[in-house]
DNA sequence: ATAAATTATAAATAATTGTTAATTAGAAAT
DNA sequence: ATTTCTAATTAACAATTATTTATAATTTAT
């Protein structure tokens, strides 16, 4: 290997003496015996074909060059304390940066609180958040370029093995009525009640419809027979339209919380369908995985999960 | 030693697979083999506890922690290359400086012309010159202040085992005439001349002057005898007065060259009369010579010698 | 699936570095 | 001046660490 002229442990020595005046007490400051010392020096001396002390007089004094070298010495040592503090940050989570990938529910709905509750804990770590369809998202983990999704819908199948699913949560998908509704006296409803409501749904294409579709087809429900008195493009627009009493619809109880609170939204259950959906944490395991990313799943991840363990 | 979680030649091999995104492409880079690469950032990984690098793919790819440490080890050896450089230039003489100690004839009179010299060959040391007494220049010699000094004077017996003296040149101390005097007719006077004369003086503090009174005495002369007209307290401002005629002075010869060659002032030759003093380099032989000393003493001083050798 | 390439692992060797012990050199003190 | 004490150098040895060679395990590409 084309050798470096000198050695960290070298200017470590280097500046050690400068600042003692003396090898001796260089060495006993460093713990190691005054010939270490001296051989270290005498070999830095021969590397680089300079005399950095003035020996002999009652000091160990810099001459010119070791004095020039003493200031790059200096810096030099800065820098690598520096970096073992930004290293060892890091590694407390003091820093460092989190790439969550969500889909569009659970980063609108989900991601905020959680966030909220990480950064509540590791206020040096910095979150970015990125929403994108299930897929994408699957992708982009899998290809390392956000740490970890939270999603609700399907992987594509060529995922499910790659990458590593962790679902902890269910997210139920909840029929919802406008206040005033005329069924919203009934605390239970039947499955066939639903054929008599007209429907307020996202959009055909997208992920979270197809998943709904899926869900109530699975549960027994004909979805052809559902009414759908209009379509939007937003969860927030549909819950909108069900507050106006324009119809009901099926919504993930995660974005209604605060309008189940407040009530400006009916949300009776319905006696032979239970429609959930699970809510996953997917990882690589093929790749390195950071510490902010583990502290994610085991300090937060538990705090939103639906099943006992953990 | 407590030890530093890492050497420059981890960095160096960090820094190498960073750009090669190659493990075996940075070995050849660092002709080494490829397992020492492997093994250096295995060992970096452990003494830091961070993943370094995401292996397994087509490249090695950074962790974030990993871009963390990069940034500090490109800083780190950017600056431990422009040590080397500064410590090559400083034994190429390409920097570096040149502390050197006068005293006030040499200081004016020949300094300028010796640095002149030195600069032009050596244009990237820089110089300093200190004017001050041969005693003072002499003991800063002595404790490393300065690096070398040019004296006319006699230094103190005790210094004078302590430092390495070369007498290098003789300046002969020469009675100088106005160009109308009446003796400037005369090519060649003798002593007895001297005491009908008027002289201008350096005032009798000064070292220069005791060197010149202890050299006219040294010679037979009674300098009771001479007639001093009025001291002055430089040199310059004695040969102004001679030029105008106010009397006559000893002047070194260095000091009054472009005088002479102009023919302002007269020297005129006293037969029984050679006063004579030893112009020499003092160092310190017990303290470390910078190259640009050495340097000085080598190329520069032969140039000013009036002995035959060198 | 096989071939080519890259990285990891293991064992042996080489090199470096630190230690102890003995020596030399300097500074302070009698 | 001689002695004494301290600090630095030198040399031999021990221990650690890095490098190499050879081989195995992965991964990508054909």
């Amino acid at each position: 290997m084309p050798e470096l002229p000198f050695t960290l442990d070298q200017l470590r020595i280097l500046k050690a003496i400068a600042e003692q005046g003396s090898f001796k007490k260089a060495a006993n400051l460093l713990f190691i015996t005054q010939p270490a010392v001296s051989l270290q020096i005498q070999n830095l001396e021969k590397q680089l074909n300079i005399t950095i002390f003035d020996r002999g007089g009652r000091k160990a004094l810099l001459t010119e060059a070791g004095q020039i070298l003493l200031e790059y010495c200096q810096r030099i040592l800065n820098q690598c304390d520096e970096a073992c503090k930004a290293v060892e940050d890091l590694n407390s989570l003091k820093g460092g940066t989190l790439i969550i990938g969500a889909s569009q529910t659970t980063g609108t709905y989900l991601m905020p609180r959680m966030i909220g509750l990480f950064r509540q804990k590791y206020p040096d770590v910095s979150v970015q958040l990125q929403v994108h369809s299930t897929r994408r998202t699957g992708w982009s983990v899998a290809n390392g370029q956000i740490d970890l999704g939270i999603i609700g819908g399907q992987l594509p199948p060529e995922l499910e093995n790659l990458l590593h699913i962790t679902p902890y949560a269910t997210d139920e998908l909840a029929l919802v009525l406008p206040s005033k509704h005329r069924l919203s006296k009934e605390k239970e409803l039947v499955k066939e009640d639903l054929y008599t409501l007209s429907f307020v749904t996202l959009d055909s294409q997208s992920t979270t419809r197809k998943v709904v579709d899926e869900l109530l087809k699975n549960s027994g429900l004909d979805i052809q027979r559902l009414k759908i008195e209009m379509e939007l493009n937003s969860l927030e627009a549909i819950k909108n339209a069900v507050q106006s009493g324009l119809g009901a619809a099926f919504l993930p109880v995660v974005s209604i919380e605060r309008e189940l609170a407040s009530g400006t939204i009916h949300k009776p259950s319905i006696t032979d369908l239970g429609v959930k959906r699970e809510l996953k944490l997917i990882t690589n395991p093929s790749r390195y995985t950071s510490k902010a990313s583990k502290a994610f799943k085991k300090d937060i991840l538990p705090q939103f999960s639906s099943f006992k363990n953990k």
